[in-house]
Formats: C-alpha cells, sequence, structure tokens
DNA sequence: TTAATATATTTGATATATCAATTATTTTTA
DNA sequence: TAAAAATAATTGATATATCAAATATATTAA
C-alpha cells in the first residue's frame, strides 16, 4: 500500500512549526534565564493567574501527564521558583507558591514571550491564525472523539 | 506586563492538535505492533524510500538531534528491526537495513497510517489542509531564520 | 458506616530530548 | 602533503515522556 511520505503530510507541517519555535522561543529565553525552560515558564504563568491549580490541572494545561508534572515541579522546587505545601482542605494535593525567584521571573519574562510570540507570527494576519486555530481544533476534536470511544 | 495566557494562542492549539493526534495514531498502531513507536514507523518508512540515508539525514526528518537517533536506532536493532553495518565509502557512516522484521512492519502499517491520517482530517478540507501547511511554513520559517541570525 | 470507588500524587522502569564533549574519518586549505 | 576544519556518529549527563503500579486520601454507595 502506497501512502504519501509523512514529510508530505500536515502532520509533518505541525511537527516542523511547534519543533521550530520552541528552538527559537528557548533560546531567547535562556540568553536571560539560563535554568527556564519554556514549560516552566507557561507553568509559572498558569500559576499566577490560577494560584489554586492542582499538578493534574496544570498538567492538562500543558499537555503532560501527571508524572511528568510531579516531576518538573520537583525540579522548580529544588531550583527555588516554587514552594509545596500540603493542601489542608484535601490532603491528597498540594498547594503551589511561588517563591521571590519564581516572581522575577514573573516580571522579566512576558515581555520575551510577547517578542517570540509576535517574530514568529510576522506576517500572518489575525485572520490566518484564527483559521489556523479553528482547522487545528478539528483535527484535535477528530483525534479526541475516536479514542475515546 | 500582560500577555495572552498561553492556553489562548496558536501554539496551544498546535501543541494540542499534534499531542492528540500522536496519542490516537499511537494507540492504533499498538494495537497491531506492541512495541513500535510512531518515530520507530517513521523511521522504517524512510529508510524504505531512501535506503542510503545517514542517521542524521533521518533525524533531519523526524526532527530529533543525532544523539536521539543514535539511540532509537540502537533500540530498532536490539528489537531486529533494522541491521546496522560499516559503510565502506564513508567509514564514518552507517548502512541501515531493514530485516525481515522490519518489512514485515512495512506491509502491514501503512493502512493503519492512512486510516488514521484520514480520521484526524475528517471535516477538514484539502483546500483547509493546503491553508493550514502555509500558515505553518511561514511559521517556521519565520523560526528558522530568526534564530539563525 | 463500612466497603467500594474515585481522585491526587508519587515511584519505577524504560524510552526519548538535548547539550556538550569525544572519537573516527573525510575534506579542505595552506 | 601535513595541518586544520568539517562531518558522522557516539557517549555522558540531566531532563522529560509515558505507562503501570502503588500510596494516601476523599467520595459514593450499599
Amino acid at each position: 500500500m502506497n501512502i504519501p511520505l509523512p514529510s508530505e503530510t500536515v502532520f509533518h507541517a505541525i511537527e516542523s512549526s511547534i519543533k521550530c519555535y520552541r528552538k527559537f522561543a528557548q533560546q531567547n529565553i535562556s540568553e536571560v534565564f539560563p535554568d527556564i525552560t519554556i514549560d516552566q515558564g507557561l507553568i509559572l504563568l498558569f500559576l499566577n493567574k490560577f494560584p489554586d491549580m492542582s499538578q493534574t490541572e496544570i498538567a492538562e494545561l500543558v499537555f503532560r501527564d501527571n508524572a511528568s508534572m510531579t516531576r518538573m515541579i520537583n525540579l522548580m522546587v529544588k531550583n527555588d521558583y516554587l514552594n509545596r505545601s500540603i493542601n489542608e482542605q484535601d490532603r491528597r494535593r498540594f498547594n503551589i507558591e511561588i517563591t521571590p525567584k519564581g516572581k522575577d521571573v514573573l516580571k522579566r519574562l512576558p515581555p520575551i514571550i510577547a517578542r517570540n510570540r509576535a517574530q514568529s507570527l510576522q506576517g500572518i494576519t489575525e485572520q490566518e491564525q484564527e483559521q489556523l486555530k479553528n482547522i487545528l481544533k478539528k483535527m484535535t476534536a477528530n483525534c479526541t472523539k475516536i479514542y475515546a470511544s
């Protein structure tokens, strides 16, 4: 059976774009914060906006599983970006607190992220961005629907 | 500085779609080939089409670095999908040969891949797929151009 | 109100991701 | 041609990805 080569498909284009963006964005972040990864930055942004989030909820937002999230947060605690304490309302969970060092990142990271986003989207209109999101959402729905059944 | 939450951006939509697709596709592959990953499947497809490819060239096509490729191919050799032998024309390189077990995968995998692709793209027109590719290519170019400078 | 089920997180095992350094070989250049 | 530079692949170190199993706590149902 003959199928198009993987490199000709939309899937390849998707992987290519997001990998390139990540590499590019990480380089710009690393110049200022040598030991902050993109994902650690995302975790900080989410926690800052929703301080009561559980690890499981954060994991969903950044598309990782719980085990990965445990380890990522362990590392961020070790590097003094976060603190963990037991949630007395639900003793299965942790309260996750952003340390001063984490707050410093939150001050200086957003402009870098804004620049990364803007530069990577140069020449792509708002309308195209909406198209992009809509098409990708269809694809996500297709894949989710199917493997949940 | 206030920036849109990561979960509102196109980048999030991109990550979401490709992660969902990978999970969905992997599940369907695993039902038939329990120890073949999507990427191992891709490697087999590329090697089948271009038998003289070097590890470095394959790595580029699947967006991995050389170190990852070495380890992925090690594993595929261990699992008897590939064989390696030294390339006498250029003794830095290897010839990579697909074993009978690998060829069996190549017979039975393409229909599964075709089905995965079709199902995940249901309701997305050819035209939309082209739009998608074009927009993503712009993005890739933006990121590549910038961090190469 | 026990018992069963569900939820939140961790741990272990194995694979992959990535960087930097290293080895072996080939190509270029002085 | 010898030295320098480039290329192909590997290795070590550390982080992340993912599954399955385990632990602890909460919730639901009998």
